[in-house]
DNA sequence: GCATCCTTTTTGATTAGTCAAAAGTATAAA
DNA sequence: TTTATACTTTTGACTAATCAAAAAGGATGC
């Protein structure tokens, strides 16, 4: 049987591995699930053993084909719980990452599927990031971080997958959501902020707050 | 920490101890639980040492005030779930008691009120079932079995409480839901059945499963 | 009063997941 | 090459929940 804890472990190592192309280190695993690692390394065992990761010791762990299956499930169902609590269940963006992450392992694919209809065969959930189709693929945005962004361009905001729920909070409050267009005013190296204008208003974020939204071309 | 599995002790004690004035015998909650009789002794020594529930050797068990608190908690948010699964997401009648057994343990309580307004603070499930408050009051009805109806009687569906699915299936296949009003055509002692007429049709039903259905006075 | 039967409790083992701390490896610095 | 450092793995122990099977209670019949 295919545990939540399983199922955490398999979601976490997708996520971790689409940044970066290497393996993953057990260490880092550890820090995202709040476990030591000695409860990594044990657990990847019993996850190699179901042939679920390839684990070579020492080096790092990667998903199998039917790992990779499971967690994209597991992250299908997450992305579209959240963005169902937030567009039916009239959630507050900040709140729904906390819920998802335990719905995400008990709701069945027929609730999914509903939830899915509901919402009109949404794309993308709350934080810009793509919604797994149901039969596996996962859809890849090409995005820059607006800290990487140069004075003048005209973009608009395509994610915020931060999940501090307080930062998400701000970025709401000063109008930085999903879809507003802004423009560069001032990127700044020196004083390592960025200035920017939304229709509403001019902004001025950190480099590393900024490298924390992702945007595309207006 | 409060796991699913003590919720799910206490939320099965809760609704024994409804029909049985009697403490609950371990027995009993061991075949409601589908688990041994002697898991059943060790958790409930477990409950018992958490103040949960009131526990004489070889007698019965009973819920305390805090176990009764907590029960009702988990018994309305199954019952919630259960008609925002079929209200809002269009779900089968019969499906969702499965899911709803899922749900009980992980929605939160911000889940719950947004459902309870969404569905304009319902005051009974699909089922028929009272839903308890958020202060824990849980409404009383005053309800009979179709069973013990006698010819001539009017009277309107109030309540299927069972889980079965393909009993719940049959009977809105018939079109006996909740609220219709029916007529007793034909008790009858001798063929253990009763024949009722809906507005639609007449069905013919077994004593037993005639027991299983609840109403009012129309 | 005592044997019988059914239920309850106890005992000992098992499984999943975890942690703390010891032991082992790889890499980079000296 | 040796040593230091950082990371990974192993080991042993613990908790929650369970089961199977043995032991103990309590009610009933005679």
């Amino acid at each position: 049987m295919i545990t939540s804890t399983v199922e955490n472990y398999l979601k976490v190592l997708f996520l971790l591995d689409q940044h970066n192309e290497k393996p993953v280190a057990t260490g880092e695993l550890a820090k995202a699930l709040e476990v030591t690692p000695g409860s990594v390394t044990s657990m990847i065992k019993t996850l190699a053993e179901a042939g679920l990761v390839d684990h070579r010791p020492h080096y790092g762990v990667r998903l199998t084909k039917s790992g990779r299956t499971l967690a994209v499930r597991v992250v299908r169902r997450h992305r579209i719980v959240e963005l169902f609590l937030v567009e039916i269940l009239s959630m507050d963006w900040s709140q729904v990452h906390e819920e998802a992450e335990q719905l995400e392992h008990v709701v069945s694919d027929i609730v999914i599927d509903r939830m899915d209809e509901l919402l009109g065969h949404p794309t993308i959930d709350p934080h810009g990031d793509p919604i797994p189709t149901a039969d596996g693929s996962v859809p890849v945005r090409s995005l820059k971080r607006l800290s990487f962004c140069k004075n003048g361009e005209q973009v608009s905001i395509a994610r915020i997958g931060d999940q501090d729920a307080s930062f998400l909070k701000f970025a709401e409050d000063v109008g930085l959501v999903l879809g507003e267009k802004i423009e560069i005013v001032d990127r700044n190296d020196l004083t390592d902020s960025i200035t920017v204008r939304s229709s509403e208003q001019e902004i001025v974020l950190g480099l590393s707050a900024a490298g924390r939204i992702e945007v595309e071309n207006a």
